[in-house]
DNA sequence: AGCATGACGAACA
DNA sequence: GTGTTCGCCATGC
């Protein structure tokens, strides 16, 4: 029913988005963290890039996903650079100076979570 | 084909 | 803790 060509790369999108769409309310997690639990860790990027392609996708909190430092450093690739910070604030994770505060905290790593 | 860039991460000085 | 460098892989020029 489907080819098996070029749908390695569209598979990989969407498990992230599985992933990301998996992890609860005011939890956060990494590119790295993902990139891990799908087994590419090294290819942390490519789980950012699958974000930037989350775009085509709706139901992507790509907010509660951030890098390894806690830092929304994706907020500019938000509709608006303020709706990131502001959907966690929401959640009740406090973000200041656009970083998570006792983000290890609020850190939701998959390979735990979802018991791999 | 090569070179530069990117929502990252780890290693190293 | 900070700054630099490299690796990773897809995309664009």
């Amino acid at each position: 029913m489907i080819s098996n060509l070029s749908v390695k790369s569209k598979d990989f999108f969407e498990q992230v988005y599985s992933v990301v769409k998996e992890i609860p309310s005011g939890r956060v997690s990494s590119y790295g963290a993902i990139a891990n639990y799908l087994g590419t860790k090294q290819s942390s990027r490519m789980v950012g890039w699958a974000m930037n392609a989350c775009h085509n996708r709706s139901d992507i909190p790509a907010h509660r996903v951030v890098n390894r430092n806690g830092l929304l450093t994706g907020k500019m690739h938000f509709p608006s650079p303020n709706a990131m910070q502001h959907s966690l604030e929401k959640e009740g994770v406090k973000v200041v100076d656009d970083q998570i505060i006792d983000f290890k905290v609020h850190f939701w790593d998959p390979e735990i979570e979802l018991k791999i």
